[in-house]
DNA sequence: AATTTTATTGAAATTGTTTCCAAATGAATT
DNA sequence: AATTCATTTGGAAACAATTTCAATAAAATT
């Protein structure tokens, strides 16, 4: 491999003026220059960030972890991530955590031994506080006071939800979703809702079970197994409320016009699929960039922005009746 | 930061007697051993990797290139990709391409100056040869004979769509999609399908434009216009399937009574979403391990693997009739 | 012409680790 | 008691860059 020894000897002059060429720092004649970047040309020249990095005792690498990128939610939300990195240069890593606490816990220490500037974090997992002062940003659930956060407004989302229900002629309301063992956003999604319907005087059930991601079928068949009437439902997220509407539809039972339902994610980009689902669409774009940006803040300055809480909305879809 | 200097002065042992029990290698006696391990312990060392990259000249990075991590086909992809290098203990630096080449060149440069161990790449563009000789692999097309390669047999899937079709009474076939400026894989979707279909003896008209991702509909728009009869499609992906079937269901006509579409990826991976395609399926999982097996072979050994054609299937789905 | 300032350069020190080498210790064998 | 051999250890060199420092050269100012 070719060095920066390489290029001066080539070049005839010394180290320190390689390096003053390749940076653009201090003081370097024109035609010495030119002599550098030619040797730099002739023998392919490739610097090396890893000695560089060793240097400056710090990378321009921040780590990812979610718990699985093979889900539309997080891919969008990595893809406008690892874009905004990429215009400040930074590079990312990425790690599927499978939502398991070991591997979010061996994947943080893989990325503290790689010198990673900062991690952005979706656990939903109990993540004991770390001994370092990393610049970490969670994305969806606030972890410690020591991390920074940005969320949609989830208790937003679900006030929105109950609104649209109710003002479509619904009265019995649902909740339908997983859960986390710890306290997350997904409860705000549920209190938001029904903090709502019990102001909009409708009742309202809840059905919980603590699921990880695709056990959406199984829930579901239990939830029915119990019988519980409903005419619009809110689920935690939208792959719930595509479950239930095709669990039901098997039953003969056709949404909107015997029920209506509302999602939560907004993952559905292209008008292709039926149905196509009414949801509280989070912000992912505008969640990625504020993610990366507090990030940077913090890495830069050390004296970062605030949590972030970004406005959400309601897309009407068509899996509710229009407004009565 | 903890270094290994100051293990060694809690331990009082020098730098080379941490390094080794560090590491596991060559002597040391007991006592010593759990000393510097309690060391370790109390400053909550973590080993700094870029120094040690330096000094092994390596690093367990792979870099990723792809289209878009916003896909449900790459995402899939990558997610098996990491998986699979995580079990080998390296790392993942992803980056999407957008599918250009400037950005594919600039992430390639990024990547040689991190000294990653290799790359997986996806890219459909004329990318140039490269000096270094790196270890790469390309999925789903071959750019050069010096990169290893894994695709699915696209062939033979572009044969099955024609049979499946023609089984199910289709006499006028067609196939549509998108084209690269440059031999692909869909080439030969296209070329098993039109060669099968000449020896069933039917027709079959072929409709490509050379666009980007998400520019399905205005495709499929230009193609209308022209009014071509055809009673059986096979697209170059599903999403181009998907919208065939909602540009033609606006224009009152049904799948697949009235026409019948075959799809290609297989990116539908639950049962919510309706149609629910007839499609010819991708090992996507196959083709990530395989790729990473071939990558870490060639960085180990140096003496790697074969280029892979992976087996692929047909899946009936909704969109075709019942066979004859 | 002497002095100051600015421009230009090479050499040396530094970053945190691994690994080689020499020295020292201890045990086993002659 | 002398020699061999296996353990055990610390120190130095190396990895590829950056950055400080001092030295020199050239230009500008007195």
């Amino acid at each position: 491999m070719q060095t920066i020894k390489e290029v001066a000897k080539m070049a005839g002059v010394g180290l320190g003026t390689v390096s003053r060429v390749l940076n653009d720092s201090g003081y370097v004649k024109e035609s010495t220059r030119q002599k550098v970047l030619a040797a730099v040309e002739a023998l392919h020249y490739v610097p090396n960030d890893v000695a560089r990095n060793l240097r400056h005792q710090s990378t321009r690498f921040v780590g990812l972890i979610i718990p699985t990128i093979w889900h539309p939610f997080f891919s969008k939300l990595a893809y406008f991530i690892e874009q905004e990195l990429y215009l400040y240069d930074y590079k990312m890593l990425l790690c599927n955590s499978e939502q398991a606490l070991d591997k979010e816990l061996r994947y943080f220490e893989m990325l503290q031994k790689s010198q990673v500037a900062g991690i952005i974090m979706i656990s939903y997992n109990d993540f004991p506080e770390p001994q370092s002062d990393l610049p970490i940003v969670t994305i969806d659930r606030i972890i410690s006071p020591r991390f920074l956060h940005v969320s949609a407004d989830n208790r937003h989302g679900g006030e929105l939800a109950a609104e649209a229900l109710v003002q479509r002629g619904c009265r019995k309301l649902l909740f339908l979703g997983s859960a986390s063992p710890v306290p997350t956003e997904v409860d705000k999604r549920r209190e938001g809702f029904v903090r709502k319907a019990r102001e909009l005087g409708v009742s309202c059930t809840v059905y919980e079970e603590t699921v990880l991601l695709k056990q959406e079928l199984s829930v579901i068949q239990n939830f029915l197994a119990q019988d519980i009437p409903f005419d619009g439902a809110l689920t935690s997220s939208d792959l719930f409320a595509a479950a239930l509407i095709k669990a039901l539809g098997d039953k003969g039972q056709t949404c909107p016009d015997d029920f209506q339902v509302i999602g939560f994610d907004g993952i559905q980009d292209n008008p292709y699929f039926k149905p196509i689902l009414a949801t509280i669409r989070q912000p992912v774009e505008k969640m990625a960039r504020r993610s990366v940006e507090l990030l940077l803040d913090k890495i830069n300055n050390q004296a970062a922005g605030e949590d972030t809480i970004i406005d959400i909305e309601f897309f009407a879809g068509e899996t509710v009746k229009p407004i009565v």
